[in-house]
RNA sequence: GCUCCGAUGGUGUAGCACGGCCAAGCAUUCCGGCCUUUCGAGCCGAUGACUCGGGUUCAAAUCCCGGUCGGAGCACCA
């Protein structure tokens, strides 16, 4: 099996169903996961991409076993060329791209596509050694000028591209095309099964040529459907114009659908791989499920994390208690061997409440501040009624007045502001904020997982 | 336009290769209830789907034909 993303940037959401559907193949049949980087278009490429995937691979928990960058093949592919072109599978052109294009719209031969092999031959030397200017010549697959589908009819395989390289600088400058160099790699590399997006049903078709032309064995191709995310940014383009102009902090900006922006926010990797194995390899397109996979993320977090209390939109009360009270809260209301979350307050004590939710209360409504007292509204003020009672009233959080300052960031782009309980400040790890969510806590921020 | 794919409740899937056990299962969301000092977890309940039309057959979600809708590709990107 393997994975072969372009080093454009890091991995989203979207790749961690190929890289998670290949290793899960793996992990049941056998065999070797081979993380091939296509950087054979200098175009496209950031020279961060080589290592941020495969931190964010071992992220997800990818077992691969091999890593192979395809610029590091260059001599191979060359060498496969020259092979097609001597047998007459392969030939180059000394169009442009518009007249090539549209003489095969036409299903007309260029007039050199049978010349003799050697002539041929020359050209590809002339190529290599940069005799022709960019987007004047190529080298074409010879393939079915009738096809019905005018992509596949004579292919490019190798154009010129004069780009210095991130990694192999001008060393090259004919570069193969993805149809060719991943028909000579999944050969070479023995690939037996391939599992791809159907966006690549016609690249099958064309790569399978190669494999005809060299009497090679065909891998098995599953083709699996689209899956719209919505909500959303995974376009890298846009993630990187908007890095560089600011808008973003940067690939782990939690309104990106990057695997390390979903990390930051405080998601599993085991979700992610639940999530993708229940969704299998389904041809049909589907929109991704927020709902679902925040269940997956939520049923796995729920047990080891915390629980704490935060108000959003902060009011003060005075809740005129004419005694020390004292709250005990449960950390986690399963595990009470893990304590309580205590505060002691004095006569007469101030606490924040939830803005939203003292409007929402009756005049002369009875409710409880979870874990501490019970109080009523009176007018614009909350007093103390009693320590306990029996009746089913409202249960609301709060926080001491000793409490802080804190902002959570929302994957929309909205940011909540409140106050949070003193025990949980200074925290680094996804707690669940009781009746608000669960967010990933860092210090004096938040960032917001799920409900 | 051409070529190729696909179509099961709001969402995601199971079933379709070998028609009957499917008056369609599961998960999630929403709604209602129980429990609970969270709107979390847990438990119970409810609503909700085979794209349409023909055909084959004793019998079709499943096979065949056609329509509709959706998607992908039509690059010297991957």
């Amino acid at each position: 099996m393997r994975m072969a993303p372009s080093p454009s940037g890091p991995l989203h959401i979207g790749h961690s169903r190929m890289a998670i559907l290949n290793d899960e193949y793996v992990k049941r049949y056998g065999g070797d996961l081979i993380l091939r980087l296509e950087d054979t278009n200098p175009s496209n490429i950031d020279i961060n991409a080589y290592d941020m995937i495969p931190e964010d691979l071992e992220w997800l928990n990818v077992n691969v076993t091999k890593k192979v960058i395809q610029s590091s093949r260059m001599d191979l592919y060359y060498k496969e060329a020259k092979n097609m072109i001597s047998r007459g599978f392969m030939y180059v052109i000394e169009e442009d791209q518009k007249t090539f294009h549209d003489l095969k719209l036409k299903k007309i031969a260029v007039k050199c596509r049978d010349l003799d092999p050697e002539i041929h031959l020359e050209r590809f030397e002339k190529l290599l050694e940069g005799k022709y200017e960019e987007g004047k010549a190529a080298a074409v697959m010879k393939t079915d000028l009738n096809h019905p589908n005018p992509s596949v009819r004579d292919w490019i395989a190798f154009r010129l591209n004069y780009k210095k390289h991130p990694l192999t600088g001008d060393k090259y400058i004919l570069y193969p095309t993805m149809n060719f160099s991943v028909s000579v790699d999944d050969h070479y590399l023995g690939l037996t099964h391939v599992i791809r997006g159907i966006d690549h049903l016609v690249n099958t078709e064309k790569q399978k040529y190669v494999f005809k032309y060299n009497n090679w064995k065909i891998p098995e191709y599953f083709h699996y459907g689209f899956i719209n995310i919505p909500g959303t940014v995974l376009k890298t383009t846009v993630m990187n114009n908007g890095i560089k102009s600011g808008e973003y902090s940067g690939w782990d900006d939690v309104r990106l659908g990057t695997i390390r922006a979903l990390k930051k926010r405080g998601y599993k990797p085991e979700t992610f791989r639940k999530y993708w194995i229940y969704s299998g390899m389904n041809k049909s397109n589907a929109t991704f499920s927020w709902e679902i996979f925040n269940s997956i993320n939520r049923e796995l977090i729920d047990y080891n994390t915390m629980r704490y209390f935060f108000v959003p939109e902060p009011e003060k009360f005075n809740i005129k208690n004419n005694k020390e009270l004292k709250s005990h809260a449960l950390l986690h209301p399963q595990r009470p061997e893990l304590g309580y979350r205590e505060y002691n307050l004095n006569k007469n004590a101030c606490i924040y409440f939830p803005g939203k939710e003292f409007e929402k209360l009756q005049d002369n409504e009875i409710i409880r501040l979870k874990d501490l007292c019970v109080v009523t509204k009176n007018n614009s003020s909350l007093n103390y009624l009693s320590e306990d009672t029996d009746k089913k009233i409202k249960i609301i959080q709060w926080v001491p007045e000793n409490s802080n300052d804190i902002k959570i960031y929302y994957p929309d782009g909205s940011i909540d502001t409140g106050k949070l309980e003193p025990l949980a400040y200074n925290k680094n790890d996804v707690v669940q904020l009781e009746r608000y969510g669960y967010v990933n806590l860092n210090k004096n921020e938040a960032y917001f997982l799920h409900k």
